[in-house]
DNA sequence: TTAATTTTGAAACGATCATTCCAATTAAAG
DNA sequence: CTTTAATTGGAATGATCGTTTCAAAATTAA
């Protein structure tokens, strides 16, 4: 039988998610990612295929944990108000803590290579669809609760809130200071009322 | 005396811009902007300096450009909700156009660059203060009309104005629906009354 | 027409790019 | 142990990277 993997997956995925984070897909090399990763180059492209193949595993690791953290934060409020307070809570702590101004990583890919790579525009364009869902869910039992008026649908609510969340990360790539981005927020969820 | 350029240095501004707004700084190759300037490397060199120097020209002749727009736009309106309605309305017309899904060039610069270059970072922080100062000056005048409410000051309405244009930017890459897009500007702009 | 000076073309620079290849190493199963 | 098969290290692939070099071409003032 053959010898097995001997590095820890999910960890390699972290540092390799650092480096594309920090550098953006063009800007980082293979030799950027055997440096980090601590991988041999052959492991990498026998374990992970292409740089391209990575890169989409890294995207779909953000993703998940992405997501995780949502849902994590979303259990246990009922809320409408209060669990699209805490989307935007979470985002503005991923934005405080960014210390080294990367922004979001979809974002960045998006704006990087949504016109280039189709593999890449599926990609965001099924996360685009899923934070649409997410978000117009509680729009929508917000205004069947009478929280939230009804000027627009959900879905129009939806994607307001997911253009706000993607302004709010390129703001907050320049700007930290707590108390302007907390006004943002605040101003973006009044509408709703 | 020396032989003249003979060249539109305007015109090559202006190919070069094409090809960093479609590919990125990092997906431009000198290869790439001798091929669509139609320029030799060596005079590329010799009148717009490196790669990055060039970019640089590039970003402040968009910015220029975008500038020249908004301005042109807003004579001849002095009434505070049809200056921000007009500057969504260009921006809008911009996204519209943009066949390739190439995104605006500023934001793209800054989800790419800006916490590398020192030189972007502060390029980005400039046009950043001049969209700010644009933005609240127009809300000021709108609250001293009684147009705009004052629950917040005009200074956070501009920034939040100017994250909301982002976040439209970013929408517009992979959203070119007219109707949706619209519904976003409104939604944004609703809550200054 | 000549002298002065810059642009231009084309080749070349070393460095780095993503990817491949192959032999050596490793570890599980018989 | 021996066999088996995958991982691993390291060198090598050809292509492309940004930039430089230099002689030839071009243009204007004298």
């Amino acid at each position: 039988m053959p010898k097995t993997e001997t590095f820890d997956r999910a960890q390699i995925l972290h540092k390799a998610t650092e480096v594309f984070h920090k550098k953006g897909y063009n800007g980082t090399s293979m030799q950027d990612l055997v440096d980090t990763t601590g991988l041999n180059r052959s492991s990498i492209y026998n374990s992970f295929g292409c740089k391209l193949q990575l890169y989409l595993e890294v995207l779909s690791d953000y993703q998940k944990k992405a997501n995780h953290k949502f849902r994590k934060g979303l259990t246990s409020i009922y809320n409408a108000t209060e669990q699209i307070q805490m989307i935007f809570e979470l985002t503005l702590i991923d934005i405080l803590e960014d210390d080294d101004r990367k922004g979001c990583l979809i974002v960045n890919c998006k704006s990087e290579m949504a016109n280039h790579e189709s593999l890449i525009k599926s990609f965001v364009e099924k996360n685009q669809d899923q934070m649409l869902a997410m978000l117009s869910d509680i729009v929508n039992k917000g205004q069947m609760e009478k929280i939230f008026n009804t000027e627009k649908t959900a879905g129009q609510y939806g994607l307001y809130l997911y253009t706000s969340i993607q302004g709010l990360r390129m703001t907050g790539i320049l700007n930290k200071n707590e108390n302007d981005l907390r006004n943002i927020i605040d101003t973006i969820i009044k509408v709703l009322h």
